[in-house]
RNA sequence: GGGUGGAUUCCCGAGCGGCCAAAGGGGGCAGACUGUAAAUCUGUUGCGAUAGCUUCGAAGGUUCGAAUCCUUCUCCGCCCA
């Protein structure tokens, strides 16, 4: 199969330019294409590993990647999609992110030498040390603002209060550019990304085609939304990263366990390397043993992200917790002094171990009944915190359905 | 630069000088039902020990009393140039 047909099977796809072209190149294969990253993060997220998935994909399929670090691109900061502009970052902070994502990159993508070994690039090589002047007479000839005013990417800046900057509305021709710069360097003659990234893809492949009367495409992918068409990855506390340190294997795992039942298939299919067929046979699993694939799809995605190790380690203490009434040495956990029970109650405990922010959440959950100490429910909302509660130096405690703590006394 | 409107708790958004910790919705949390799903229903949603304390862009002021009135400042929208 080639990488078109990968990609097209397994529900990537949402924008081509040139459909017929981009098939006959894929059929072809040795393409060089590029995916660009804005360093807004010192870690990648969901969001940039369906991205990722795709870079992967096509990889495999003998295909040649690069991984292009927005370290010049993300000192104007991309408008598209966004509602609100966003804070400016130093160049430390852009420099320190790309180092990060670079880094997090080399686990998912090859970039050792060879054929199709990746790259790694940085517009900030390039676009740093722009000349305003040079820059417009060379680029912003073959531009119209016409044109740049009619993208999708704008329309919400545009009809929103807070306008759009004119800093903003430069981005577009800056990734334009970037692909141009790559189509010189590399040969590169593809660009992929998220959906929100049509606008500015396009920019790029006409420049190149005007610019330097040569051939170029882009590809892109379908945001991932659940079935309510809300972006996945997201939770109140903020994306699912996939840095251990920000985001625990653990939490990670949980987070693909408890997707809704109309997504388990589109997140099999875009987030793991299984076979369609049984992708399929998954996606079709009905009630409850739709479980089943929910556990595959998490265990299957945090061992690409983890690692085997830490994929079993999560399940096995997922399914201790949850069937097994909860005890589970792997449990997310804190160290608490033994002189520090001294005076401490139930709202306490739960405060200190960071499972609520406030004694005034701790005590609502109590009162509500939804904490438990080693299974009992809690109804004391001054229950003293003693030694004798814990079994062996351990004590679980349970606030919900869902949130297990395990307090080890020191 | 001129005119004008606005800034409210996580978000949107109501708010008569006292009955406002502040309506309503969203979101979150907890409970019921379940399959660690969805939908639904119930409760809850500033901090805190009941007391009490600190909130309504910022700083002052008027008043027994202010989110509500006045002054200055900051930011933002809209209109005109």
């Amino acid at each position: 199969m080639n990488a078109y047909e990968v990609l097209k099977e397994r529900g990537f796809i949402e924008q081509l330019t040139h459909e017929e072209e981009i098939k006959e190149l894929f059929e072809k294969g040795g393409v060089t294409f590029y995916i660009g990253i804005d360093p807004t993060a010192d870690s990648l997220h969901v969001g940039h590993f369906l991205t990722i998935m795709a870079m992967a994909h096509m990889q495999r399929c003998g295909n040649r990647p690069i991984c292009l670090m927005g370290g010049g691109t993300g000192m104007i900061g991309d408008p598209s999609g966004k509602a609100d502009m966003r804070k400016m970052m130093t160049v430390e902070t852009i420099d320190h992110n790309v180092n990060c994502i670079k880094n997090q990159l080399s686990h998912f993508i090859n970039f050792n030498e060879g054929e199709n070994g990746a790259i790694i690039a940085n517009n900030a090589d390039w676009l740093r040390n722009l000349n305003y002047i040079e820059f417009l007479r060379e680029v912003g000839v073959h531009f119209t603002v016409n044109r740049m005013l009619s993208a999708e990417c704008f329309k919400t800046r545009m009809e929103k209060e807070g306008g759009l900057t004119f800093l903003e509305f430069n981005y577009m021709i800056m990734q334009g550019y970037d692909f141009y710069e790559l189509n010189q360097r590399y040969n590169c003659v593809l660009q992929m990304g998220g959906n929100d990234q049509w606008s500015n893809i396009i920019a790029g492949v006409e420049l190149i085609r005007r610019k330097a009367q040569k051939p170029a495409y882009g590809m892109t992918f379908k945001l991932l939304t659940n079935s309510e068409g809300v972006k996945m990855g997201k939770t109140v506390g903020g994306a699912v990263w996939l840095d251990p340190a920000k985001t625990s294997p653990y939490e990670f795992y949980q987070y693909w366990r408890n997707v809704g039942d109309k997504d388990v298939e589109k997140c099999l299919a875009l987030l793991t390397f299984l076979p369609m067929d049984e992708v399929r046979r998954l996606g079709a699993l009905e009630g409850s043993e739709i479980n089943q694939a929910k556990e595959i799809l998490a265990f299957e995605l945090t061992k690409i992200v983890h690692g085997e190790a830490e994929a079993v380690k999560a399940q096995e203490t997922a399914r201790a917790l949850f069937s097994k009434g909860g005890a589970s040495a792997d449990a997310p956990s804190t160290e608490i002094e033994e002189s520090a029970l001294e005076g401490m109650d139930i709202l306490g405990l739960l405060t200190t171990i960071g499972v609520v922010p406030s004694r005034s959440e701790a005590r609502r959950a109590v009162q509500q009944g939804g904490v438990k100490l080693a299974g009992e429910t809690v109804t004391d909302i001054a229950l003293p915190i003693t030694k004798n509660l814990f079994t062996d130096g351990k004590l679980m405690v349970q606030k919900g359905k869902k949130v297990f703590h395990n307090v080890i006394l020191k």
